[in-house]
DNA sequence: TGCTAGACATTCGCTTGTCGCATGAGAGCG
DNA sequence: CGCTCTCATGCGACAAGCGAATGTCTAGCA
C-alpha cells in the first residue's frame, strides 16, 4: 500500500528525534545530544524528508509535534527501547548474567560429573538458562559440530577420528568396575582380572559398554554367554544384587550403585581407561568456557573417589 | 550494568545482520541486498565491534549464528517490523487511511453543519477516527492555537480579534430567527423587525446569542424583561411553544426545533448575518483540509435552507 | 598432492553523508 | 525599535560507506 521504498532509516536519527520531542526545540535538544543546532535541524529534516511528511511544527518559540510526529513518536520510543534491551542482553551474555547454555551428556556422565558442575554453575551464575541432553557420545559430537550444543559431555570410542569443527579437552580416565553381588568371593578383592570372570554369567545391556571392554582385550577376555540382557540399569543391577550374574559399571557411575552390590576394580592390564572428554565448537561460548572449568574441578575432585 | 557507551546503531545495519542470517551467508545476503560482500563484511563486523560479540561463526561454506547473534535476532526483528508499522502508520496518514482528526464545533454547528459533514467523511475516510468536541467558539479557538484541535467551526466575535495561530475559513453567513408559538400574529410573515418585538416576553438563556444580538442593534433593539430564563434549548423552545414568549434561533439550528414552533427571519438592517468560519492552523493536517472541503459542499447544500 | 571453486577478510580510492562554524530569516518582547 | 530567541542554510573539513580488486582459507576432486 504505502510503496515508499525508504532504503534504510538510521536509528541515531531517532534518538535525535525522541530528544527533540522531549525537548520541544531544536537547540535544547542539540545541547543534550551534544551536537550543535545545525546537525539536529538537518538530521530532522533528513527524517521528515524520509517519511514524507512534517514531523514538527516550527513555532516562533521551538517546536510541536506535528500529527505525523504523535504517530512516529510511540514507534521511536519502542526501537529505542527494543534496542536497549539487545544491548543488555548481550552485555548480560559476556558477564555470564544471562544467555542459555546447551550441554549435552553421555548418561553414566550424568550420575555425578555434570551435575555436580552444573550445581555450581547455578549457584554462581543463576542468569544463565541451562539445558541438558542425554544421549550416546556419537550423537553429542555431531550435535556439538552442527552448533546445536555448546559443550558436551563424552566419551568417544578410541579408534574413531575425532569429528571435524569440534574440540576436544580431556577431563579424566575412568577405570572399569565390575559389579558383584556381596557374596561374591571376589567381592572384597582391591582388583580383579578378566579371566577370573570368565567362567561368570555376564549380564549385558545395549550400550556400547560391553563391547569396548572386550574389543580392548580380546583374546584374552572371556567370551560372555550372554545369557542375560537388560536394558537400563535398574534391571541390570538388580539381576546382580540378586546372585545372577556380573555386570560392568563405569567409575563415573559408582556413586549412583545400589549399596547391596559389591564394585570390584578391573586390572589396569585387561582395560584401559576409557576417557572422558568434554566437546566444545573451536570457539566455545563465555558459559561453555565458564563450565568446562567447572567440570575440570569436579573431576579432579572426583578422580580419587572412583576407586570407591 | 552494560556500561557500553554505544553512540547509535544504525538500522540499516540490522537489515544487513537480517539478511545475512536468513541467507546464510554473506555473499548471498549481498545479492539480496544489491550490495557487495565486502560491504556486508564491514557491516556485520561493525555490528559485531558495536556490540562487542561475534554475532556469526565464521564456516568454510557460509556462516551460521552465534548465540549473540541468536540473542539478537528477535529484537532485529522487532526493529525492523516496528519500523515497518511506522512507515506503514505514516503512509497511511497521507493518503487518509489512516490518523486521527480531532474537531471542535460551537453547539449550534452542531446541529447538522458538522454531523453532516462528519457522516460523508466517515463513509469516504473510514480509517480515519475522529473525535469531536462541543463547547464556545472562544474556546476552540485557544485549542486550535495550541495544536490540541486539528479544526473547529467556530464563530468568532466579530468585534474580537482573530487569535495568533489560527486560520479562519469563511463557511456561510447564518441569519437570525426568532421562535414564535404557532399561534402568534407573525408566524406566517416572512420576517420581522426587531422593533415589532419590543413588547415580546422574551426567553433568554446563559448563551451570548442574545447579547450578540441586542449589542449589534443598541438602540432601535428592544430591551427584554427576562422574565424567563432557561437553559437549554429544550425549556427555551417548550416555552415558546406553551406561548410564554419569544425566543432566539440560530438559523443553523433551525433544522432541529419542534415542528409546533414557527420560525420568523430577523430583517437583515436589524442584525447583521453572524459568520460562521472553520478555524485550522496556519499549515492543516491532510484530513482536516480534506474535511473543509466537505464542510464547504455541506454549507453551501444547507444555504439556501437557511431560511426554512 | 596439487588444482579449482567458493566463501570471508582486507586494501585502495572515491563518493556520499555528517558535523561544526558562521550567517541569514522570522517572530516575540521590553 | 532594537534585542534576543528560535530554526534554516551555505561552506569547508572530516569520516563513513561503497565498489573493485586482491588475499586467505577450506573443501572437494582428479
Amino acid at each position: 500500500m504505502a510503496g515508499m521504498p525508504t532504503p534504510h532509516v538510521s536509528p541515531g536519527l531517532y534518538e535525535v528525534f525522541l530528544a527533540v520531542a522531549r525537548a520541544g526545540s531544536f537547540t535544547a535538544a542539540a545541547r543534550v545530544l551534544g551536537y550543535t543546532q545545525s546537525a539536529v535541524s538537518r538530521q530532522i529534516q533528513a527524517l521528515e524528508d524520509e517519511t514524507g511528511a512534517a514531523l514538527f511544527e516550527r513555532l516562533p518559540r521551538g517546536v510541536r509535534l506535528s500529527e505525523a510526529g504523535r504517530v512516529l513518536l510511540p514507534h521511536a520510543e519502542a526501537v529505542r527501547d527494543r534496542l536497549a534491551r539487545a544491548r543488555a542482553e548481550l552485555a548480560a551474555l559476556r558477564t555470564l548474567d544471562g544467555g542459555l547454555l546447551r550441554l549435552g551428556a553421555f548418561s553414566s556422565a550424568g550420575a555425578a560429573l555434570v551435575p555436580r558442575a552444573q550445581a555450581v554453575f547455578r549457584a554462581r551464575h543463576p542468569g544463565v538458562v541451562v539445558t541438558r541432553v542425554e544421549g550416546p557420545s556419537v550423537k553429542h559430537l555431531g550435535l556439538v559440530a552442527a552448533g546445536e550444543e555448546d559443550l558436551a559431555v563424552v566419551s568417544p570410542a578410541a579408534d574413531r577420528p575425532a569429528p571435524e569443527g569440534v574440540t576436544l579437552h580431556h577431563l579424566l580416565d575412568e577405570p572399569m568396575l565390575v559389579a558383584l553381588d556381596r557374596g561374591h568371593p571376589y567381592a572384597g578383592r582391591r582388583d580383579v582380572r578378566l579371566a577370573e570372570l570368565a567362567d561368570e554369567e555376564w549380564i549385558v545391556g545395549n550400550e556400547r559398554l560391553e563391547d569396548t571392554l572386550f574389543r580392548a582385550a580380546p583374546a584374552a577376555g572371556p567370551r560372555p554367554r550372554t545369557g542375560l540382557m537388560a536394558q537400563d540399569w535398574i534391571a541390570k543391577l538388580g539381576a546382580v544384587a540378586a546372585g545372577l550374574g556380573v555386570t560392568l559399571v563405569p567409575a563415573l557411575a559408582a556413586s549412583s550403585v545400589r549399596p547391596d552390590v559389591a564394585l570390584v576394580t578391573i586390572h589396569p592390564d585387561d582395560v584401559p581407561y576409557r576417557g572422558i572428554f568434554a566437546a566444545t565448537p573451536p570457539a566455545p561460548t563465555v558459559a561453555a568456557t565458564a563450565f568446562l572449568g567447572l567440570l575440570r574441578e569436579t573431576a579432579q575432585e572426583l578422580t580419587p573417589a572412583t576407586g570407591r
